[in-house]
DNA sequence: TATGAATGAGTCTTCATTCAT
DNA sequence: CATGAATGAAGACTCATTCAT
């Protein structure tokens, strides 16, 4: 029996809507009755199934959550981490940059939703960020380890991989007319800018 | 007589309340009857300046703007660029950041709600992102023009320049807790991943 | 089923009670919450049926315009016409003349408002104003046609007709106290007035 | 010392700028902002000199009264009574045609708006309605004395003529497009139909 | 006397939430 | 369980009126 099972078809059908709903016009700017309508189902089933507008945005965090459980390209970023070799990592977020884009807007939404409601910011941090973080530093303390990486702050070092990445994937989405060069090879450079910085240097060790 | 007097007093004093206000409760959340208590003034006085919520969005903006024109601290990311020398803006980073931080939840409510109203996205792009990453763009490229740095895509270079700092402020803010190091430590640690990241290494190439 | 079926309960608690305020104070002196407790629903539930204050303007007009599709006492009047015998239209007016009066402040309110909302204009004219002038034209134009009636502009003899008869009710209305004759005697010196105007003097062809 | 020189200049220019925001937009939608734009003074000054809109209201009625005092085609309406003979009022009503079309708006506002405030109704009975129907009765009387006309309610054949004019200058108004006769014999034959209606037919007496 | 910024009560309208069916 | 009509508190916005200059 999995997880997926105890969410009723009619709460996914709710989910999914506002999914949609909150990621086009914000936490505050959509109502229940456009998510009811886009659900398909009347507007007090919604109320029946998360009780309040919040609980809605509960509701999809922990669905979110849920699913966010393995981000495969999490694992692969560990991966490039120890290997030191971007490439398999590169491939991977290039296939799966759709999906990560279509959820960026969801994902800035409950990003800045956070600051307002203490427990959307506890589940994301707990649920969310910190897995991240901890793969990476994990990773990244092997590294230190082996002295393949050099002795910085280990958090550091992961915040600033994970920042240049979302820092690159909304400014794409922000400015799309200067895509000078291709998404492989901005990802490749990306990566290699981070790796040739943490990089322990042969020559100065 | 300078640009700021163009401003009146009343106005000054809604914009301050609506910049306090918007930063805690974000747009939709924030009510103009609370931003006109906060501000002193009757709920009228803000329509008779701004003439709808909106209105006083965009006023901020401006007003933002306006003493944004010349961010002492990014002429300075410049002049590190080309010195290769992040000791000074460190140092100044560091005395300005109380201040960033203090502006922060506001330029993430900014930033938020370009999303939503296309006026305030275009004011941010033209006014505050392209200057900053002109400005960048700039430095970065004499020095790749003076072979200091790798040819990599000019843009996407400030972009991870950028991000890497933002993500740390913002991270900084949400976990403040697990402040393993100094915040000119950290600074120096993360200019450093991305100097090194960048920069031409000699016996490479 | 019939008709008014369509409209519901509610809907209908609202026109009635809308009618009344509209008819005491106006379109713009109206308030939606005076309505509201005049219909004794809540103010949201006069939004979820008529959407905005125009709205329920709109719909006392089509339920106006409904109600009016038959205005017995016009066919009457085209009878009248005819037969050259004001008699038996004078006594259905007189009968019907209390329904008309209690009509009246919200015919005089939708004519002036017509003014300023063209859509309310189109609809009166489409649906009252001409339905009534055509009637009165066609039976006009059969007397002219058997020469009873001069060789007048036809529109014009309707309007000069229909004038009249607003105007005694409007005068009566405005200026009760000197009702120096009775209403029956009133309106049949009225329609004697204008028929003996219209009609073909025997004695002058 | 003529009336009119009591108000002052800043008055008539209110006066004016009044007379045309009601007439577009009716007494409730008009704004004492746009009255004081349109006469070019301050809003408060507008307060100074009549105190509330409503006086605004009050000091145009004032006005229209002092002029309206001896209306000139009334008179002539009242001396083709006498004579029979509608030629000059017709003449004279031609002439001035486009005045009265102008004034038009007004006066319906003014009607309009004497339901709802007393004093307004009073004023326009007492300075306008009452003296123009006086005049035209004792016109009507003197025919009716010397057996011209017919034996019928005096006040009756008064508010019988008033209305077709008034109808005729309405529907002109409100169905422009269907000028199917000349203005000036569509005037003549309302007046004949009139005058056909109420005098004695020698023939029947 | 004229001004116009400030006022705040009042308006229309929205929308999360409830509950009888 | 689902429905959707009804709710009413709260919000953005208007505008006649006041008053210090």
């Amino acid at each position: 029996m999995d997880i997926a099972s105890e969410t009723s078809s009619t709460q996914k059908k709710i989910i999914n809507a506002a999914i949609k709903v909150f990621s086009e016009k914000g936490f505050e700017g959509a109502t229940t009755s456009e998510i009811a309508q886009e659900a398909g189902v009347a507007e007090g089933t919604i109320f029946r199934h998360f009780g309040t507008k919040k609980g809605i945005l509960h509701g999809i965090l922990v669905s979110a959550v849920t699913s966010f459980q393995k981000p495969q390209f999490m694992v692969s970023l560990a991966e490039v981490i120890e290997k030191g070799d971007a490439h398999s990592l590169i491939h991977m977020i290039k296939e799966q940059l759709e999906a990560i884009e279509k959820q960026l807007p969801l994902l800035k939404m409950l990003f800045y939703e956070a600051q307002f409601h203490t427990e959307v910011q506890e589940i994301i941090m707990e649920k969310i960020a910190r897995p991240i973080l901890d793969l990476l530093s994990q990773s990244i303390g092997k590294q230190k380890d082996m002295q393949k990486f050099r002795c910085l702050d280990t958090n550091l070092m992961a915040v600033s991989l994970i920042s240049s990445l979302w820092g690159y994937v909304v400014w794409k989405q922000i400015a799309p007319e200067q895509e000078t060069i291709d998404e492989e090879e901005a990802l490749t450079q990306l990566m290699d800018i981070w790796l040739k910085g943490v990089e322990v240097n042969p020559y100065n060790s």
